[in-house]
DNA sequence: ACCTGAACACCGTTCAAGT
DNA sequence: ACCTGAACACCGTTCAAGT
């Protein structure tokens, strides 16, 4: 994936002044920058460098910086494997989630990404086909589907983001990671009366384990969906 | 709110190379300019200009701009009304899911905002306090119902964020708009027999209102999560 | 067709210096 | 204590010009 096409030892010069630049070769360096930099890191002129180009050469291959952002996103979808449509519904939207947080938690700042773009792209687009397609043989109406299949992307990548802001080390302000919350609590100070019901929150939040709470986040949204589909 | 302590006609000159700058005040303007400009127009430059100040003046009363971003939310949310704790558990938690709609759909951007910056400040901790009071309340243990409020602040966001995307005029892109879904499908062009559940999704999605759909999400979670509490 | 050079109009932040 | 001036190290993008 991230080692394709690079240049071999011998440069196949094409032409003069031809510098093997494709839409490709721009995705595939981006990735890398990306899980290199992150998404700040990510810019353009960053990228032409490491292509070993002037910035505004980029913008013969892509009209700027958002459709790049959104190749980049969209290449990561790629990578998800879909269910087959063997498998029953709650299966499919069950192991749509999984692979949904196993690739976007695999790469670096993925979940903002893919929460900043809006979700274009075949990739993507395909993804959301299977999900409403689920949602379809589940037994909702086509209307409730499209809805359905909205809320459950969002519900995912919220998680998601929540998730992998915590792993970032030295991002420890989001108070929703047990340490984070202790921190602010404390820094907020005395008005901590205030909040009687995050007393014991820090403590608890230690003991669970990321992996689990999705699951259990993914469990209450399917059952929300089986009580709108059998009320 | 936005109309506080700005100078009079005669400055109260305090003392020379004093200009009345304070935390308030930050905050204030900085909610003006997010309002006329968007969160990309709201640079810690722009802000100090309309303060009539040199930009580095702000980080004396400011650590950095995220931490102006932070206090911007905070004061957003500040202007959220919590339910009273009479009402039910089921209540309360449509009552603050319909108010953090409410406000978050008032400001420019602010879901956008409220989603980049972790929830910091005593007015987001208090909101939080109140969803997990609510959800005790309803019989969830601790740990439970911390990680459900998880759940349900980024259920929120997430849905609030997709139905602000389609107000933005010229921001057609996201395909879960009904518009926007049509034109992604031609643009990816004859491929578009791959996505069979989306041929008649774009129709569909012109007929729901945003409120509409904002309420179908909420009461999936809600029921979601009462399926969780009796199994 | 594909890329460079130069430029435009911005950013956030630091830091010595002023008052 | 509070602010300015000057500077640093960046951005994304346009556009004429080159090959």
């Amino acid at each position: 994936m991230s080692k394709s096409a690079r240049k071999p030892n011998k440069p196949v010069k094409t032409r003069p002044g031809r510098t093997g630049l494709s839409r490709p070769r721009l995705i595939d360096e981006a990735l890398e920058l990306l899980q290199e930099s992150g998404l700040a890191g990510l810019s353009t002129r960053r990228l032409a460098e490491r292509l070993k180009v002037q910035s505004p050469a980029l913008y013969w291959h892509v009209r700027g910086k958002d459709e790049l952002l959104q190749l980049v996103a969209d290449a990561i979808c790629a990578q998800m494997v879909l269910p087959a449509k063997a498998r029953s519904p709650r299966e499919r939207l069950e192991a749509i989630a999984h692979e949904y947080r196993r690739v976007l938690t695999a790469y670096r700042d993925a979940p903002r990404l893919f929460a900043e773009q809006p979700p274009v792209g075949p990739n993507r687009i395909k993804l959301y086909d299977a999900a409403v397609g689920a949602l379809l043989d589940e037994g909702f109406p086509a209307a409730d589907a499209i809805a359905m299949a909205t809320f459950y992307r969002h519900y995912l990548l919220g998680m998601i983001i929540e998730e992998v802001r915590d792993q970032q080390p030295g991002h420890i302000e989001a108070p929703f990671s047990a340490f984070a919350l202790g921190v602010e609590l404390t820094r907020l100070g005395k008005a901590a009366s205030e909040f009687p019901n995050l007393a014991g929150a820090a403590d608890l939040l230690t003991h669970m384990s990321p992996k689990k709470l999705f699951a259990m986040g993914l469990k209450v949204l399917l059952d929300g969906l089986q009580a709108h589909l059998n009320p």
